[in-house]
DNA sequence: CTTGCTGCAAAAGTTTTGCACACGT
DNA sequence: ACGTGTGCAAAACTTTTGCAGCAAG
């Protein structure tokens, strides 16, 4: 949709920066594992767990690396301390699938996001809940409690699925 | 709070009659430890966690059980196995609270339900969902799937967090 | 240079599983 | 009796942490 943005590296260039900033906030470094992951993070168009970003970055040398020396290996321990930064720096959300591991997905622009998941293909799809608001609003306020933020996933069976079930 | 047996157990009593009628159409065995498990379930009136039935079964032995001679000790291993019937039971659901650590709460006649999380308190308040209905039905309907389920976490601040900020 | 970062390996926490024995039905 | 269930302890998994060396600013 957006074409500019620096270069042609679309999303991640003006993602890198915000992460930047807010590391140097932080007094924290901008390091090159903090780069392949964001890297990494950013390419996944859906919802990700930690251990999909170690599977990706095992081996696979990012094309923007240009000339590509370094390892490019990072340890799951980086990974998990990386995620919390990104966390922080509100680029990322936590996805609540399951229990038992955890589940990111990017947040686009901090808008509020649900996920649709089919229940025999586990496939995701994200959508926005903006018009939930009123809702959760209304829900908060029979409790007395001021609403801060929301978790939706909705279960079905995907169209894919219901096809394969009928063949 | 709880009389006897079978008479005035009032929750108790019709939620054992479908767990018992459960495992007997699995042919499962209604053995004490699942009875144990089963009134300790009953017994949280919010959201739980598989020690949290560990903890009270430790020692405590239930005044339900009359003349208790039995040790009242169920293995977690036990615990765990049994929760997983109790949710295919449709008894109990699980809440996605966060990862890392299944949550589960009763399933009130399988209306579906949602979560009030206070995220300074951690006090978790139940409502039920339905008149989120039309909008999960619209949702699943954008993307070709049919509704199975879903699962709604709001966090927000409570009264008594509100006030203590205050004061 | 100073301070924070990384990798490794060990630890921690939750859930699962293999096995020998015990118990519902 | 038969077939399940149970407890124990070990295993499996995800995530965290201590530490020695390394690197960003």
């Amino acid at each position: 949709m957006v074409r500019t943005a620096d270069a042609e590296d679309g999303l991640i260039t003006p993602v890198c920066s915000i992460f930047r900033r807010f590391l140097k906030r932080q007094n924290l470094r901008f390091t090159t594992e903090r780069a392949l992951i964001l890297e990494a993070v950013m390419s996944k168009a859906d919802v990700f767990e930690a251990d999909d970003l170690y599977a990706e970055m095992r081996g696979a040398v990012p094309e923007s690396r240009g000339a590509g020396e370094k390892p490019t290996t990072v340890s799951r321990a980086t990974i998990y301390r990386t995620l919390k930064h990104l966390l922080e720096a509100g680029i990322i959300r936590e996805v609540l699938i399951d229990s038992g591991k955890a589940h990111y997905a990017q947040s686009f622009g901090g808008r509020p996001t649900g996920h649709l998941v089919c229940v025999e293909t586990e496939r995701i799809v994200a959508f926005p809940t903006e018009r939930l608001d009123a809702l959760m609003r209304e829900i908060c306020a029979e409790h007395g409690f001021e609403p801060v933020s929301h978790r939706l996933v909705v279960y079905g069976v995907s169209p894919e699925a219901s096809a394969a079930d009928q063949g």
